[in-house]
Parts: C-alpha cells; structure tokens; sequence
DNA sequence: GAGTGGTCTAGACCACGGG
DNA sequence: CCGTGGTCTAGACCACTCG
C-alpha cells in the first residue's frame, strides 16, 4: 500500500533518529517490501532516491548500509549577474571598461592549452547596483574554442549573458577568497583604503576545451554570497 | 534493446548539441520508447535523472520541454576541517580559548528563538595547519536543542568534529563574505596590518531547532575555498 | 555459490492540467 | 475531455561480490 514517498521518509526517519546508526546493515530490499506491503522495485526506487542523497551505501550482495557522515555539502547557486541586482529592486547599469585581442599571458595559456604566440580576448567591465560598483570583471576567452565571441559586441550585451546563452553545457571551477585590490581595481570599484575584496575566480568548460576564466572582484563590505541548504526530504526549517 | 543510461545519454546529447533548443518540446515518453526500442518505464527513469540535473522540466499534459539554462550551481563540500589539514600533509593543532555558558546576544537569541533570559554555550577555538593560525572558530550552540553538549570537554574534541558526530541529520545556511578582522581576531590569527580574513558563518538546524552558530575566519592570504562541477552525464573534462 | 542490488518488461491505473 | 507524466505491480534476468 505504501507509495515510495511512504518509504522513503519511513527509511529516512530511522537513520535520521538513529533507530538505524551509521554502519548499520539495512534490511534487504525484499524484507522491506514484505514490511511495507509493496514490491521490491518500489523499495528500490526509495531507496535509490535515499543514496543519491549520500545517506546510505549499496553494494550488491554486501547489502546497504547507513553512511557515516562526515562532511557536508551545500549548493551554491551563481547567479546571473543582473538578475542578482534587479532581484533586489536596485538598478543595474554594465560598463564595458575594455576590450581587445590580446598575446594571453602564460597562466591564462595554460589553461586554454594556447601556444606561445597565441592570443585570447581580453575584457574588463564593471556592473552596477543602483549606480554603485558592486561588481568588477576581468575575463578572458579562448577564442580558439568560442571564436564567435570575437564578433559580439560586448558594449550592448555583457560577457556573462552572452556566454550563458550561447554555450549550451559545461564543467565549472570556482575558487573563492578575500584579498586586498591593487590601487586601480580599488578605484574603478570606489572602495575605502583598506578595504578588502571578495574574489570569485571560474574556469568554465565545453567538453574538453576551456572557454572561459573570469576574476570578479565585489567590494568586501557590501557582498555576501549566501547558500541555504535543506534537508533532501524533511519539511524545511522554519526560516529564521 | 536500449538501458536507460543510453537513453539518458542520447536525449541529453540532443540538449546539449542543440538540436534540442532550450524551450524545445521533446517528444512523449511513449514516442522515445518506440524510438529506443524500450518501455515507457525506461524512458521514465532517463528523463528523471534529466530533470533531476535541471537540463528539462516536466509537465503532466504539457509535456517535456528543455529548461533555459539561467544560471549555473556549484556544489561546495565543506570538510572536516582536520581532514582538510591533514589531507594537505600538515600537522593539524587545536587550542580552545574559551568556552562558557553565557546569556546570549540578541542576534543569536533571534536565530535560536531564545527569550530574553536563557543562555547558550560560546566558545572559541583555534586552528593550526603546520602551526601557523588556520582557523579561528568563534562558536554558539543552542543548550535548548543539544543539552549533551553541556558535558562535552571541547578541550580534547573540537566542536567541529563532536557536532558532526553528535548531530544525525540537519540543514545548514552558509554566507561567504570578505572583512576586516578587529584587533584580537588579528592578533590571535597572527595577521599582518591590513590583512583581510575570509569569513564563512553558518548556521546549522536539526529539524526546526537552530543548533549551531559558527563564525569562521580565515587568513585572506593563505585561504581559497575550491569547487569543480562537473556534467552530471557527460565525462570529466581534462584536469588544467 | 548464493544473496543482494541493478535493471528491464508489459501492463495498468491515476492525477494533473492544457485546450 | 483526454494526452501526458507519475507511479505501481509481478515477474524476470543479470552483475557483482562476499564468503
């Protein structure tokens, strides 16, 4: 009678009560449906659910058992850029600071897999909240994998829009971390002496080819990059 | 003839080689099946998996069709942070500073809905990767949702460490932001003038009890936080 | 070898929601 | 209304791997 829901939360509730403790064995999936008044490939279906959710472990013939939980994850969502702004009923204005064809330094040839010689677009722009810098880009592209790029005009539509549109999948790196702008980046975005950046570094790819990498710098006082992350089946908490 | 995999391989080449354009419909269950050689189950579980990965959205009636790809996520693991050290092959240290029952401050009395009058355990701790201040750990954990805690000699284990075991299941917000530390924070982390910190806070609920709240600092010199996102389906790309 | 999960089938009924 | 996805069943065969 028992839906998979049914006994997905039913399993769920005893590992997370600990009536089922992590390294536990799991009944088998048989037993499970004989309990719950349904077939095994109901039970499977939860209980697949419940492994992806990396709460248990499943081997065939070893059975399943209950995780040890040792670190936990959480999903960053990067938002488009004018819609973070606009999201908070605050302007965005984009200005394109410059941008040209230029001999790619080695770490940016490292990563696109340039030669010696080879060049990549170099750009920098500024977005804006409300007339205020919120934040600086500093990208390049390889042109050898999006040579498309190179006829876009970068004034009317920013970088970030553009790529999202026009590059249908990828693998992203992200690399976060506070530092202190070198006096020019510290004036483009108006910032107070002494204070500090935080710095979003991503490297994103097509397949194999690297098509992207993007420094943005966001002023250290102003930004907050927030992530919330729920439990895969439970209600959520009360929003404090 | 075909396994779901192949099915779900195939319908997400289609997406990503844009022969399948984003707002696309795509056809019914019951025409990819005859396609593939397969039954409508088969079928199921492949564009499951799809739609679980956000690459399409489903719609009794309306049908299938491909998402618009918006914006893109990144899933963090946040370790042990004595993993994370030893993992690097340094030697990890802990030293708590303090640690006392003490009437809870306004902010933190909101996030664990406290009255006026009750308590929370703060504590403090330090981190040390080689020696040199890794982390430091400025701690409230809510008595009213994990009493145990009360008992605990955080002198030999660190909260980190004791939570993550103790806690069987729980949400967590984290907010990533870039600061200036004040002058015992850059004492204890032996900071130069100047430097700035990488600031991670978490909160961290165990059903709809807020248990933990954390406040971590990090060297902005020395710390990067790192996440690679790969393609749910596709193969990993070349490592730059 | 044998027990467990992984997957598939053929068919069925239902819920949602667009037209 | 009625097409679409959501779910379930009863049964089957296979792949892996522990003992």
């Amino acid at each position: 009678m028992a839906g998979y829901r049914e006994v997905r939360d039913a399993i769920v509730a005893r590992i997370t009560s600990q009536q089922w403790e992590p390294g536990d064995l799991i009944p088998a999936e048989q037993m499970l449906a004989e309990e719950f008044g349904c077939t095994r490939a109901t039970v499977n279906r939860a209980m697949q659910e419940i492994a992806d959710a990396g709460l248990i472990e499943r081997r065939r013939k070893a059975g399943t058992r209950v995780v040890r939980r040792e670190h936990r994850g959480a999903t960053l969502t990067i938002p488009l850029i004018r819609r973070e702004i606009e999201n908070r009923g605050q302007r965005y204005d984009y200005l394109l600071i410059d941008c040209e064809r230029a001999p790619a330094p080695a770490a940016i040839r490292m990563a696109f897999s340039l030669n010696a010689g080879q060049s990549a677009l170099h750009l920098r722009c500024l977005h804006f909240a409300n007339s205020v810098p919120y934040q600086l880009e500093d990208r390049w592209i390889n042109l050898e994998a999006v040579p498309e790029a190179r006829d876009q005009d970068f004034a009317m539509v920013n970088p970030n829009e553009w790529l999202v549109g026009a590059v249908p999948f990828s693998s992203a790196e992200h690399v976060f971390s506070a530092g202190i702008p070198d006096p020019e980046e510290a004036e483009l975005l108006k910032l107070r002496p002494g204070e500090p950046v935080f710095v979003i570094e991503r490297l994103t790819w097509l397949n194999t080819d690297t098509i992207t990498r993007v420094r943005l710098l966001h002023p250290g006082h102003a930004y907050r990059l927030t992530t919330r992350d729920n439990d895969p089946f439970n209600p959520v908490p009360a929003t404090g």
